[in-house]
DNA sequence: CGCATTGTCGACTGGTTAAGTGGACTTTAC
DNA sequence: GTAAAGTCCACTTAACCAGTCGACAATGCG
């Protein structure tokens, strides 16, 4: 049950991007992943997937590097996640029924199956717009526990 | 996000026990894969560890095999998880609290601590006595897709 | 045009999970 | 007391995930 490090890494860029005071200026891998804390190798490839399906625009060259494509409140984390984990399910009989059709219907997959829409119903309703709106209230706000 | 196959193979395993006729009767391992159709040698580590952690007691030789340690109802779908998954948290960050320190308070936490507990609530709802009850009555009914 | 800058792609390494294999240990039955 | 039926335990293999590295492609500037 572990949120795949692709998809936190993911999350976190988008938020990054979603946070700049100029959102059409393209941002650097290199940038995000510093200021992220994300091995910078690593966090290309999680962008390049995600200009591939559509979630951010990337440019190459000088003054090239990565812009949301679409507005940060029309994203949601359910859709980032089903872009970065393959939207997997969390057990395989979920989506493909011939799986576990010996043992006839198995009680356990209305189990999982709510696992996972409870997971969707969090997911779905938040967007980056949300998580880069706290983000900003959390950081303006004064550290409380300064000495 | 996906469910380790050992927790699927517990709680199957686990119903499988609640739903006999005889519940002090030990079941063999291999009865149980054969049932469920779970790989035997793999169900075998599954067992060691139910055992070892108490939530089924598991006797040696000729009769011997494997046994419910307590009633079906007083075990939880979140007891299995937490004893075959290790109760691990779905992102290092959410129980340990360094882990994401320089970035400041990460809005993310917040959500992926709801997704955890969004999955929680699901399987501390859910007992084996639950699954077996379900499973029972799947069975008894017949299949209505004859022709 | 040529070159530096930056994203893209593929191969490679190390750790974890899902299994399979073989043997040691324990209990029952005869 | 011995053989067989079981569980228990340690080792190996294959696949997948996290992360690294290096070559390649495109873009913009002089």
């Amino acid at each position: 049950m572990r949120i795949p490090m692709k998809v936190d890494y993911g999350v976190r860029a988008l938020v990054d991007l979603a946070g700049q005071p100029d959102v059409h200026r393209p941002v650097r891998t290199a940038d995000i992943a510093g200021r992220q804390g994300i091995p910078e190798p690593y966090l290309d490839q999680v962008l390049t997937t995600l200009n591939k399906f559509g979630l951010i625009t990337s440019r190459r060259g000088p003054q090239g590097g990565h812009v949301l494509a679409r507005a940060a409140a029309d994203i949601t984390l359910d859709e980032v996640v089903a872009t970065l984990d393959g939207r997997n399910p969390p057990l395989e009989c979920i989506d493909d029924a011939t799986e576990c059709a010996l043992s006839g219907c198995c009680a356990q997959r209305d189990i999982w199956r709510d696992v996972e829409e409870a997971i969707h119903a969090v997911l779905i309703t938040t967007t980056i717009a949300d998580l880069a709106q706290r983000q900003q209230a959390r950081t303006a706000a004064p550290l409380t526990f300064v000495s």
